[in-house]
DNA sequence: GTGAAAGCGCTAACAG
DNA sequence: CTGTTAGCGCTTTCAC
């Protein structure tokens, strides 16, 4: 074995036939351009003595197909979003792609940046998160024809395809759990209100609380991010409220995660002086005290998914994969107290 | 603007310049071919009205330099990979390099595969935590000449540089802990046997046992895997031991997890029934019941300093990044009980 | 100051 | 059945 990469020149020479020859057999075109027995084997082995991998750079400048594509998330450290993107590298090494990837940090600016260095890197699609708060820059991958796909967040008013929860029913099926507990006085604290699985779980807020004739009270709606220290500060200030909720649904794992602090902080006890329903089902919650109810996403299945269309889309162009809200799933633990 | 990407050809025809002129322009070797101001101003003009990026294909294939790294993570699911990976993507971007994102999903031959197909596509250098079994297919790389940097898991005997935590230290630090507080009797739940981060763990709690004069009971040795799964199982059998420890120091937040559900269904409290010492402080720990102390890993630093120390090896292939064991931390909590 | 042309490694049209 | 050749978009040597 040696040390520089072979290419198909080489195995030429070596072996005596033509690069056309070699490229034909390696790629799998013997039967059809009939190319001898002997031929074959000869090539064949070559190939893998040497051990050939043809380069995939100058393939995909002839190709115009990379067999790659991008991935952008807005934090990683944020296990919702790994797991969606283990999933989506998963399926997608099934079938020989490869995952550029990105994490615009909740930034839309490192997000504008990273998506043009993409496009310039020929990726053969796109799936986003998008930060949610900006969406020009996505025109460029539109007008380039990049097959693109939003996951989790997305424009409602724009004409990409989206997988991403259902968010409106994820945040119903809480609140009417709440209020079959016998709850009124429910709070939910929210990420940035720009981005569309917020107004939606809003919504299914609204709905619920309506639906069962209760009163929607604006101080019980707070908070604007996706951080433990957003969690933290609204439920401080919830708790300060004249008359304090008797039951929070907070949006993410991670406002969870501040949510609980606050309530250690002014030693509350869930579920006794504090209800509370949290979304997204991380493995942990089951060890919290007590075990906290969760509303699951599927981000599994988002991520298998996200791939398959956005694989669908590359394969045929003409081909539109439509959007879909996958369903959530209440996980009822302990979290949540019978009031009278 | 248009849909096609615009070439440099394109550049060229619209503005009369050659393609040369406009690469030098472009890459910023006006000044050395002493570019004339005005083709200066009307190629840049030009440029940036077309929204030109230079297509990195083609760029990766003439310069044998793709401004792309190799990440190969064994468990994005697993928090403690996803953080360091955000901060390896943090770094990359900062210096414009794009990261190829594999996870092998702790299976050798995924990961061998991989690495392959990495190679194949002129990656400029590669970050791997290895699965941790097998190690031949690292010589691919080395032979290839491409820069190559372990973390987290690595060969000792291989001449390949590394990034790791000073594990024997964190799990010396945390038997200490636990012995100050008068217990001797104290069971390590291990992940895989095979690699190195679990041995040299293992070494720190025997060293901590044996420097206080405790006896290394072989019992107290037990589990082999970094999941759930392996900690609920082997806290069973700890705890049908006819002699039970008294504290469980678990390797990773996955074992954790399981130790957890152990204790629970068992319904041993933490720490007056179990003391608990956990690898890798995660966020949520926290709010655990009670809050746990963690041995701390500075993946955030890890991940840095990996990007850097791999850039440095690309950018000056003489030069030899020298390991670096990465100082870990104890976070105390109220996990553990004092012993009389 | 600028341009022509070679060539990175590959695929595919065209030519036998 | 096989070979020759053009060209993907770019950088860079050589030439003027």
């Amino acid at each position: 074995m040696q040390a520089a990469k072979p290419t198909i020149q080489q195995i030429s020479n070596t072996t005596g036939y033509s690069v056309s020859t070699v490229s034909r057999v390696l790629n799998g075109y013997s039967r059809q351009y009939r190319i001898s027995e002997k031929a074959q084997k000869l090539i064949k082995k070559k190939a893998e003595e040497l051990n050939y991998k043809p380069n995939q750079m100058a393939r995909g400048l002839r190709l115009k197909r990379t067999f790659t594509i991008g991935l952008v998330i807005p934090d990683f450290a944020n296990p919702f979003f790994a797991i969606m993107a283990k999933h989506i590298e998963k399926a997608a090494s099934l079938s020989d792609y490869s995952i550029l990837l990105v994490d615009s940090d909740e930034n839309a600016e490192k997000e504008k940046q990273q998506i043009k260095n993409m496009i310039a890197r020929d990726i053969d699609g796109i799936i986003v998160a998008p930060v949610g708060t900006e969406k020009n820059h996505f025109n460029d991958i539109i007008k380039q024809k990049i097959p693109l796909l939003f996951i989790d967040r997305y424009f409602p008013d724009m004409d990409v395809p989206f997988l991403s929860s259902d968010n409106f029913r994820g945040a119903y099926d809480a609140i009417k759990l709440f209020i079959r507990n016998g709850h009124k006085k429910i709070a939910i604290i929210k990420g940035d209100n720009r981005i569309e699985p917020v107004k939606e779980r809003l919504r299914g807020y609204i709905n619920a609380l309506k639906e069962s004739g209760i009163n929607v009270c604006e101080k019980f709606i707070a908070g604007n991010g996706f951080s433990p220290e957003n969690g933290y500060h609204t439920t401080l200030e919830l708790l300060e409220l004249p008359e304090k909720p008797t039951a929070i649904l907070a949006m993410s794992n991670l406002i969870g995660l501040g949510v609980l602090q606050a309530l250690n902080e002014k030693n509350m006890s869930i579920p006794s002086d504090m209800s509370f329903i949290v979304f997204d089902d991380q493995p942990y919650v089951s060890y919290l005290n007590p075990p906290v109810t969760t509303v699951k996403q599927n981000s599994e299945m988002i991520g298998k998914m996200a791939f398959e269309l956005l694989l669908k889309k590359i394969s045929d162009p003409g081909h539109t994969p439509s959007s879909q809200l996958i369903p959530t799933a209440i996980i009822e633990r302990r979290s949540i107290s019978q009031q009278k």
